[in-house]
DNA sequence: AGAAAACCGAGTGATTTAATCGGGATTGTA
DNA sequence: TACAATCCCGATTAAATCACTCGGTTTTCT
């Protein structure tokens, strides 16, 4: 049950870009050395990022990244679905993808991972960015 | 946010013993003939679960395996516990490992692997074996 | 012109996963 | 007692995935 560097990258990334929220476009160089990752890595979790529409990017000289909506629309399921894919604890529970189970007891414990992947979808679609970025002053 | 086929499998064979309590053994052949799983990795499965406590073997012929306590009593967390080990979906907020974060705001968003870890935490540990074969009367 | 930055596909080494292999130990039954 | 069924368990392996790196191209500001 864990999620890969890919996606807690994603996540501290977006964060970083939240907190510069309207202080114009931050280079990606400028993310990666903040929060240690390196930025040839970053950059392959930021295309799809772009491409979802979470972000848009400046390009040139004095470009960068910015969110592309406030931080308060930007769900933490929203970074982790476009970087890890679908929620679902297995593959048989992906949405859309409900083919019927042949095996019984698997159907048995389809249930199970049901609920978890409501649970979690729930639970990552329930923190924002500006959740996070204000957790700060809530201890 | 996959579990691993090991989790998955074990889950399984644990409701097929779950479904046989008080029957004797089931020789874990059978259990894999049923659910379609390779016995012989299925014995690499059932060795920490016997280890863990949550099944009891009986060796030679007319052996195999029950569960060690009632279906009531064994949590599907404890099952997947045993075989992924502990519920955390980022290292640094595995239970017990908890090394404060250096970098700020990776310390940001620890809150959110909290959070997601409890909530997981609490669904596995809130479904029972008992809960998982009587879903069958209860659509 | 030149530097800074985003864009992007392909490659790579290490690790993990999902098994298989090959045997040994225990026990009921003929 | 033989022997078949069953559990026990470490070692090995093939494939997939992960976490990057490489090597460029394109765009834009100064």
């Amino acid at each position: 049950m864990k999620i890969t560097a890919k996606g807690e990258y994603g996540v501290r990334a977006m964060a970083t870009l939240a907190l510069e929220y309207r202080a114009g476009p931050i280079p990606l160089r400028e993310i990666a050395r903040r929060e240690g990752i390196s930025h040839q890595f970053l950059e392959q979790i930021f295309l799809p990022l772009r491409r979802a529409g979470l972000i848009t990017s400046v390009r040139g000289a004095k470009g960068g990244y910015v969110l592309a909506k406030a931080p308060e629309e930007i769900k933490i399921g929203d970074i982790v679905r476009t970087l890890e894919g679908p929620i679902a604890p297995v593959e048989c529970v992906v949405e859309g993808k409900e083919e019927s189970c042949k095996r019984s007891s698997a159907c048995l414990t389809r249930g199970i991972w049901e609920r978890l992947r409501d649970t979690v979808s729930a639970v990552l679609d329930d923190i924002t960015l500006a959740d996070v970025i204000t957790s700060i002053d809530a201890p």
